[in-house]
RNA sequence: GGAUCGGUAGUUCAGUUGGUUAGAACGCUGCCCUGUCACGGCAGAGGUCGCGGGUUCGAGUCCCGUCCGGUCCGCCA
């Protein structure tokens, strides 16, 4: 028995009068009288069938409901009124025979673009979700950006090699998902944070150029864009300094915007240090489809007698073009966006130069005209702009000042779903420090090389916080899609970084032995990148949230509502696991 | 660990200062309809207002606790 000659996508005005079968659900029901229009639903398309009694009786749609799976028998005949929004909207299929291949209880949402389903019924019936076409395009844009890394990488002589992912687990960085081993008896092993170690291990053994699509595993909590496990596009490659590896993979993201949204993104990827990332945009992954870059203003503010500068650490401002004419309520409005919990600003100051040219400010008190015209000229500022300063503390300002910058674009439509812009951020600090466990922390991870020149501050605690590493960091419309670096290749060198961190020599030789070890034996210079996979693709697809283009994502408590997971284990297997309950 | 918003019909939501029988839309059921594609018309069913406690003559509404969900901070080498 075929089940179907045809998809609902496909049949058009050139197949009128051919007989086809057709398979699929039912979308929706339209009767009148004696003649029914059934909407039928695949994957591939939507093609309407129509159901006349009074051709023969038998052809009564009434038993069949939404999301009933048909299979249908008939002609593929014009329309009297065409269907311009279907691709199959020419045509329709004059049914002669039809058989339920099975029936559907009522669905709980209604499974149309735009649904009235909320997240969470949708994550409880996420198979039903998954019907939808807009998640559909999404699973397969997913496969296309898929797709294109694996052809790029291929044709650059990249060897996809599995690792494994019950591994150890290692200090430092994110928890690691814990499983016992039921056969070593109080011993446990953990899912892979990433392949990290592999992958330099595949180059020690002369891979060369190595990646992996690869499932990683966190265990932190979760955001729109953070999934207990998630995909990295994870690649590594030997013989290569920093130039080389950006020359490589700015290519991949090229050639995925390319074979994904046809998008010939033809000028040289635009470079930034880390230094200057973080003083003119307050972060280290900036949107620069818009400029509204941060002006230190702190000198040419201070000393004026106003006391909210005056006792600030730092003054930052921000232009915004072609805005005086924002109202008072508009500007308290702003003012209590930044009074936010999530911001913690106490307040926010306010400098517009009108079109006539004449400055007013919301501390004119203190100011007069020509002082503000000082912060105009300081900040950039012409007729027609509206500025905003904020002032406190240098870290939470520019991290404030930042999320206020990428507000105002968003309220002036300077984000762009559709525009695409990368950036690499370069010069990453090696180490941070946390103030709580008072220790220092490798800012990427412990790989990473430091800059050569910056090795012998190593040996200095003052410096720590100067010394840069060859790490890299790309970024898509102010979102991180990929991060990586050239490695520590020497023995020595990988020892010392481990001591810098607070590892003693021999925690150092339990927890990473057998990369010291492999390191003694010829380790080829090397270095490489990881992509946040399902993070390039919400961004490549419009998606708001990573949830989005992953097919069974978890909830905000790292829960599976479909499945109802994590859960309780039965008394046995606490047993077999020497787990005490 | 913390902040914040939400939980009312199958679904998405409204519900005023605490006051009669808790509403709308979509969906669902039945009937009518030969050209719809957001079909239309008529009729109807459908509710433990997340859960527990309290205040009150009276609680969907106020208070306390708790569970669930969204977003964010911390965290995410």
């Amino acid at each position: 028995m075929t089940y179907r000659t045809h998809t609902c996508g496909e049949l058009q005005a050139k197949d009128i009068t051919k007989s086809v079968t057709l398979a699929g659900w039912v979308q929706t029901i339209r009767k009148f009288g004696s003649i029914t229009f059934v909407d039928l639903r695949d994957r591939y398309g939507i093609t309407q069938l129509l159901f006349n009694e009074a051709l023969n009786t038998r052809l009564d749609a009434t038993p069949l409901g939404r999301e009933f799976v048909i299979q249908v028998e008939g002609k593929v005949i014009e329309r009297s009124n065409k269907n311009l929004q279907l691709s199959t909207g020419e045509i329709e299929i004059e049914v002669s025979n039809f058989t339920i291949l099975n029936a559907s209880i009522v669905p709980p949402f209604t499974i149309v673009d735009d649904t009235d389903g909320g997240d969470d019924i949708r994550m409880k019936y996420r198979y039903l979700d998954l019907r939808r076409s807009a998640i559909q395009q999404n699973i397969q844009l997913r496969y296309a950006v898929n797709r294109a890394t694996r052809e790029y990488l291929h044709n650059n002589h990249f060897l996809d090699i599995e690792t494994p992912f019950l591994i150890k687990s290692t200090p430092e960085g994110a928890r690691d998902f814990v499983v016992p081993s039921r056969m070593n008896e109080q011993e446990f092993y953990a899912l892979p944070q990433s392949p990290q170690t592999f992958k330099q291990l595949l180059m020690v053994s002369g891979f060369d150029r190595y990646y992996q699509i690869v499932k990683c595993f966190r265990d932190e909590d979760l955001r729109a864009d953070r999934q207990p496990e998630f995909t990295q596009i994870d690649c590594e490659m030997s013989f290569v300094n920093q130039e080389n590896v950006l020359q490589m993979f700015e290519g991949l993201v090229k050639h995925i915007l390319k074979t994904v949204k046809n998008i010939d993104y033809a000028q040289p990827v635009e470079r930034m240090t880390w230094e200057h990332a973080m003083e003119h945009y307050g972060n280290d992954k900036p949107d620069i489809r818009f400029d509204m870059k941060l002006k230190n203003i702190t000198q040419t503010v201070q000393g004026k007698g106003f006391k909210v500068f005056d006792d600030a650490e730092y003054i930052v401002a921000i232009v915004v073009k072609n805005c005086t004419d924002y109202t008072r309520k508009q500007i308290d409005e702003l003012t209590d966006w930044v009074k936010r919990p999530q911001i913690g600003m106490g307040g926010l100051a306010v400098v517009k130069y009108q079109a006539d040219g004449i400055l007013k400010s919301s501390f004119d008190k203190f100011f007069n005209e020509e002082q503000l015209k000082q912060i105009a000229d300081t900040s950039h500022a012409t007729a027609n702009d509206l500025i905003l300063i904020l002032s406190g503390n240098k870290t939470k300002t520019q991290k404030a000042m930042s999320e206020l910058r990428l507000e105002m674009a968003s309220r002036l439509g300077l984000r762009k779903a559709d525009e695409f812009k990368l950036l690499w951020v370069l010069d990453f600090p090696l180490l941070e420090y946390n103030e709580e466990e008072q220790i220092w922390h490798a800012c990427h991870h412990p790989f990473t090389s430091p800059k050569p020149e910056h090795i012998e501050w190593m040996n200095d605690k003052n410096k720590f916080k100067d010394i840069k590493a060859n790490a890299y960091d790309m970024v898509l419309n102010g979102n991180e899609i990929g991060g990586g670096s050239i490695r520590i290749f020497q023995r020595d060198l990988q020892e010392k970084m481990f001591a810098t961190l607070g590892l003693t020599k021999e925690e150092a030789q339990e927890k990473f032995g057998f990369l010291l070890g492999a390191f003694e034996y010829g380790a080829p210079p090397h270095g490489g990148i990881a992509f946040g996979f399902d993070r390039l693709c919400a961004i490549l697809s419009g998606s708001e949230s990573i949830r989005d283009v992953i097919a069974f994502p978890k909830n905000n408590s790292g829960r599976d509502v479909m499945l109802n997971a994590p859960s309780a284990i039965d008394d046995k297997q606490y047993k077999e696991l020497h787990l005490k309950k």
